[in-house]
DNA sequence: GCCGTTTTCGGCCCGACTGTTTTCAGTCG
């Protein structure tokens, strides 16, 4: 059982003890146990089987200890299933409608019985909701209209995609003369790997005319609420937008307030009030409620009024950035500048849109060092993988393009070998010997049992000619979970075999994902940030991959293409 | 249910907006 099948339990029984009326500290309880084991660098399972105190980690408790023990013996929670005999599970759907939530939920199933979807939307369309104390006409059409909006609902955009809308709407805003400051905040701003919703904030007197221009803006579709400070739209294709209009005096504690997460605001909050400080969206304040001069206006006046440094967005997720901030002791995070190669990318060879040496020129353009080239072996049959006879004849192309240089950048010859079905390499060890730079990655069979692509994975690892892994977990944002692994023996082969281990920067993939780059970081494996691009553009993939990074807490010393060639090489025991 | 520079009890983050209400509960972020 994984961490986030033992999470999901845990949100599960807080979302269905919340339609039971129970008390919101426990719920609380459960799903900051629930947060703290998704974020956790190890597996629970692991821990179990080492015989290690569970409590001693921050947010589980004897309780929560013993129902994990419990899951992950018998893969059950008795808790879980007591509270399923009384509610069932298709309840929890009703309290993910808009504007229904646990407890209208709760009415609907107990009142009316209530407890599907289907039977939601037929008891609306006859107008036995609105009987009910505490619905009106109004909340049943909000329902209706809710039900019809549920899979837009569920869909996060790629942070790519909705950089893209982000980028669209600022330039709409910045028309807005009224504006004189203004800012995205929420999980864009955090570069967090999908967005549900985008959190803008302006600063402007006339708050009005903000808005009017906001419902100007061309992906504008529908209005979902409009107060003095506050407005909400839905764009066409479903991506909720919302407007804070604040005072200047108030802007950083807005942007901080905005920014989150929720679990790094509620921290916040806490070591402000053991100070006998209240902070909100305004600013900080003291017991009697007056203002800290000046507090409000800068996100880093903000928390230096409660005692911390302001740090990253792409740290305030309650892993360690409010210890770091404490001191203002915060790793020196990775940049875009940072990175000298790119190690990973296709050509016109294989499944690439350009040759070896545009993809060069593009990688100079973009300040890069060294790139490898490296197409896909003959196994993906699709993309026309190279053998090695079209292999040897592309690496004396790139020596010939190399001599011809007069630059110093460097073209690697690197190929991405497939890690076959049934184990081992797709290219014979001969031919992987002679390359720079060797990519194993697995295309095929990836429906397998965990100990099969585990092994296939270690094996990889193990054969000398091998330097990484790509996208190790194989997962497509949004479309596959990525298969069956047991990431703790990866993490130990690589860093047996001093191997590195990709993050893979496509958009879509960011593999690894940020809690097992924290993994990898504990087990000192070096991480190459690669864009595996088929095409000029793939290299701007660089800044998705660089975010996660930073998500991750990653510094340049911890990301291995930050270094010069030679300098690379030798981190991996080779000269 | 968790936690402890207030340490085994008594707290636990805070505000805007809406709809159904006549002063507030529920939802949302």
């Amino acid at each position: 059982m994984q961490n986030a099948d033992i999470a999901e339990r845990l949100t599960e029984l807080a979302d269905l003890l919340e339609i039971k009326g129970e008390s919101g500290f426990k719920l609380r309880a459960y799903r900051n146990a629930a947060q703290a084991i998704e974020d956790l660098p190890v597996q629970l399972a692991d821990e179990i089987a080492a015989g290690n105190d569970l409590t001693k980690i921050d947010g589980i408790g004897k309780s929560v200890a013993e129902k994990c023990h419990e899951l992950v013996s018998t893969g059950r929670m008795k808790k879980l299933d007591e509270v399923l005999e009384e509610i069932p599970r298709s309840v929890l759907d009703l309290a993910r409608v808009p504007k229904v939530g646990p407890k209208k939920a709760a009415a609907l199933f107990r009142e009316l019985g209530i407890a599907t979807l289907e039977q939601l939307k037929s008891a609306c369309e006859t107008h036995r909701v609105q009987e009910l104390d505490g619905f009106g006409e109004k909340t049943e059409q909000a329902i209706l209209k809710g039900i019809g909006q549920i899979a837009e609902n569920s869909r996060r955009l790629l942070w790519a995609q909705a950089d893209a809308v982000a980028q669209d709407l600022l330039a709409h805003m910045k028309e807005c003369p009224a504006i004189s400051q203004i800012e995205l905040a929420g999980s864009y701003r955090r570069g967090k790997e999908t967005v549900g919703d985008l959190d803008l904030l302006v600063v402007a007197e006339a708050a009005d005319e903000v808005m009017d221009h906001f419902g100007k803006w061309k992906q504008f579709e529908s209005l979902t609420g409009r107060g003095p400070t506050k407005m909400s739209i839905r764009t066409g294709k479903g991506l909720q937008v919302d407007l804070r209009v604040v005072p200047a005096e108030s802007f950083g504690a807005a942007l901080q307030y905005f920014t989150g997460s929720k679990e790094h605001n509620v921290e916040v909050r806490k070591l402000a009030k053991k100070r006998g400080l209240k902070i909100n969206e305004y600013g900080v304040f003291d017991e009697a409620d007056q203002p800290t001069a000046g507090a409000g206006v800068s996100e880093e006046a903000f928390y230096n009024a409660v005692g911390l440094k302001v740090m990253p967005p792409e740290l305030r997720e309650n892993r360690r950035e409010i210890e770091w901030a404490a001191t203002g002791d915060f790793p020196d995070l990775v940049t875009v500048a940072s990175i000298q190669g790119d190690l990973h990318m296709h050509t016109t060879a294989t499944d690439g849109r350009n040759s070896i040496e545009e993809m060069a020129d593009a990688a100079r353009k973009r300040g890069l060092k060294y790139i490898a080239i490296t197409d896909h072996s003959k196994r993906v049959t699709m993309a026309r993988g190279l053998d090695s006879e079209r292999l040897l004849a592309q690496w004396k192309e790139i020596d010939r393009i190399n001599r011809e240089a007069d630059d110093g950048f460097l073209i690697l010859k690197g190929i991405e070998c497939d890690i076959l079905e049934a184990g081992g390499m797709d290219l014979p060890d001969e031919t992987l010997a002679q390359a720079d730079w060797v990519i194993a990655s697995l295309h095929y069979g990836q429906t397998q049992s965990r100990d099969q692509i585990t092994d296939r994975i270690v094996g990889a690892l193990q054969n000398p000619n091998v330097w990484i892994v790509a996208h190790p977990t194989g997962r497509l944002i949004g479309r596959r979970g990525g298969y069956e692994i047991d990431m703790g023996a990866v993490f130990q082969a690589a860093s047996e075999h001093r191997k590195f281990l990709e993050l893979n920067a496509n958009p879509s993939r960011l593999d690894l994902d940020d809690v097992n780059l924290m993994a990898a970081r504990l087990h000192n494996i070096p991480i190459v940030i690669s864009t595996d691009a088929h095409q000029t553009e793939g290299l701007d993939d660089l800044r998705y991959g660089i975010l996660q990074a930073r998500r991750a807490a990653l510094t340049p010393a911890d990301i291995a293409n930050t270094r010069p060639w030679p300098d690379l090489k030798k981190l991996a025991g080779r000269v």
